[in-house]
DNA sequence: GTCTATATATTGATAGAC
DNA sequence: GTCTATCAATATATAGAC
């Protein structure tokens, strides 16, 4: 028999937040209530102030959460000291780990709007950090003169841009693998800094 | 003295449509109510609906106008045979346009999810039409065998990502000006289809 | 830790006066 | 064509029972 009161705080906390972000995600978040967020958890909508003080701080969580990890997760890969196959790193390891958090990407894209402006600068600065990682590796590459690029700033946004795109219109089990999408948008990327 | 009352039917639609542009574009569609964008006409709440059925047309009216005056001013603008040639009106024209329109580009990437499946499938039949449009000019420079690109489809995603891109971050009166930053994304455009 | 019940505010949309 | 007034639904967030 399934019990309708009790401590699952362990679980309850977690699936709070990916039950919010799949949400947030498909519909936005203004337009989801916490009323729908409890009934996906599967609690009453008082109880989720048990583990946020609000919405906003619920969606701050979100993105907060996944830019750490994104940037943690880059910096735990980049290995090499080349700057063309630095690169190539980036490019493989920003389209598959983006894929694989389509949701948490979505609203780091979408839903800035939505914060508080001191929430807003903390989520900003780890978007420029993750940036500044790239920027770093097109300059390696123009000092060292394997890159020939007009502007390394604008080839950092660019090459963000370009592969953050993916995440619109990639389908598993589509035309191409993920592996093979790597592989051309890597051929893009290095033509287009001149490698 | 302003009168309160009297008909302003040419006046107050167009006013509707830049208020609410401007108001979803700032903090979504789902967190705008009626009222907000009845204050910012300068109206009432109910004389809105003297101009729409219900808020998603209004929505709707503004994606499909959008989508609508994009690919009309594309087909004025573009008049090159040469596949390069078209290929640089292409980059020039969708970094201007979308710069030039930067809150209608941001809802329609951003609201589509506030759509039915029936406005839905009809914005994105336009814009899959524009898309179709800069791939017709890769597939061209491909067969003519003056572009090398491993597959005009991830291309021409990849290229619509990347020029889309530079409303995200572009400021008039910032480091480049409109026009070379125009120039720096076509030379990198170009050397990525290996033109 | 979760529930039920509720306060307080706000929403989209409509009716009828002017 | 716009206003005022209002309905019915829904929102966030909280209080207190268990």
């Amino acid at each position: 028999m399934a019990r309708k009161a009790g401590s699952h705080s362990e679980i309850t906390g977690p699936k709070i937040r990916a039950e919010a972000q799949r949400l947030f995600a498909r519909h936005g978040f203004a337009a989801v209530s916490m009323r729908q967020i409890a009934a996906a958890v599967g609690v009453q909508a008082g109880a989720l102030y048990l583990y946020t003080p609000d919405k906003e701080a619920l969606l701050v969580d979100l993105l907060k959460t996944h830019m750490d990890e994104l940037i943690a997760a880059w910096r735990a890969i980049s290995k090499s000291n080349d700057p063309t196959a630095r690169l190539e790193e980036f490019v493989r390891f920003h389209i598959r780990f983006n894929l694989e958090r389509a949701e948490a990407v979505f609203l780091s894209y979408m839903e800035l709007r939505n914060l508080s402006p001191e929430n807003f600068a903390v989520i900003e600065d780890l978007r420029k950090t993750y940036e500044t990682e790239l920027e770093a590796i097109l300059k390696s590459g123009q000092d060292a003169g394997v890159f020939q690029l007009p502007d390394s700033k604008l080839a950092t946004m660019a090459i963000i841009a370009m592969l953050t795109g993916v995440n619109t219109w990639f389908r598993e089990g589509g035309r191409l693998s993920r592996d093979k999408v790597e592989t051309i948008y890597w051929d893009m990327v290095r033509k287009a800094v001149g490698a």
